[in-house]
DNA sequence: TATTGTTATACTCTATAACTATA
DNA sequence: TATAGTTATAGAGTATAACAATA
């Protein structure tokens, strides 16, 4: 053992690394529609579901509210979500997925499925549900509120 | 099936939220020594070895050389890392640890395997083992060039 | 002409904190 | 006073492209 531990040493460094590379390639295949990663999360988050006010979408995401509220920015710019005012409390607001963001999520959907399948390629079936289960138990007792998943 | 698959159906987000967790406590850890994760990975890059050309690391930690000369110029102006010309050749430079930053890397390095120690937790030996072989596994399939380990 | 390294510029992501409007 | 949301500011991280010096 050495006195100074080498970076490959870590579970963290191998995940950064691995999580960088999945990401990067997402990246700029979606980037071919126009959107960012944290983009296609906020968009996929709010789809097939009620309007989501931008406070509960900051817990659900794990982000601050100004991030939040940036992000929402860029999708309504790009009309693929809607925000829509709280009657009851005038404070609040509403975001939900445009008729154009419906149509694009699948188009998105199906470029993540195909990015996960064929970074996951290299791997059998069996070691693929195992490396799943570990980031799920990992997940789960680190709890919700710092990951938070849905 | 759905028909639109979910967030969390794809591989790649859950080893985002993972990573990001671990590198996020990582990155509160390192603040208090006043160093960034990257500056600590370029900082454990140079240890104890050579000096290294710019262009070099540019290509061992898979960054460009603009971005390795923002990263060098941070950490020369903290004073961990020295930089000396080439009289072989004027053009090149040779980035190495200074005595400041050799001192400070067993620091950070003892940083690192507690906080890798305290998030792998979750998890029994046998796992942890087969999930840094899992990773593995993914970084050698696809190739050192997109993602640079050493 | 090609290469090394730096600099200029830009954009994403994220945070903190100040601010506005409403409760 | 407290809460919802936005805006201002800042900094890390990264990329592309232009540039200067040298080969």
């Amino acid at each position: 053992m050495t006195a100074v531990s080498d970076l490959t040493a870590h579970t963290g460094y191998l995940l950064r690394i691995v999580s960088n590379a999945v990401s990067q390639e997402f990246a700029r295949k979606v980037a071919g529609e126009g959107v960012t990663v944290a983009e296609w999360v906020m968009l996929r988050s709010l789809y097939g579901g009620k309007a989501v006010a931008p406070s509960a979408l900051a817990r659900k995401m794990g982000m601050t509210r100004g991030a939040i509220s940036k992000l929402a920015d860029r999708l309504l710019g790009k009309g693929l979500i809607e925000r829509t005012g709280n009657p009851d409390d005038k404070r609040g607001q509403s975001l939900s997925v445009s008729a154009a963001g419906a149509k694009k999520v699948p188009v998105l959907a199906r470029l993540a499925d195909e990015n996960d399948a064929s970074f996951l390629a290299a791997l059998s079936n069996d070691e693929q549900e195992r490396l799943r289960a570990l980031l799920y138990a990992l997940i789960d007792k680190h709890g919700r509120s710092a990951m938070p998943l849905d």
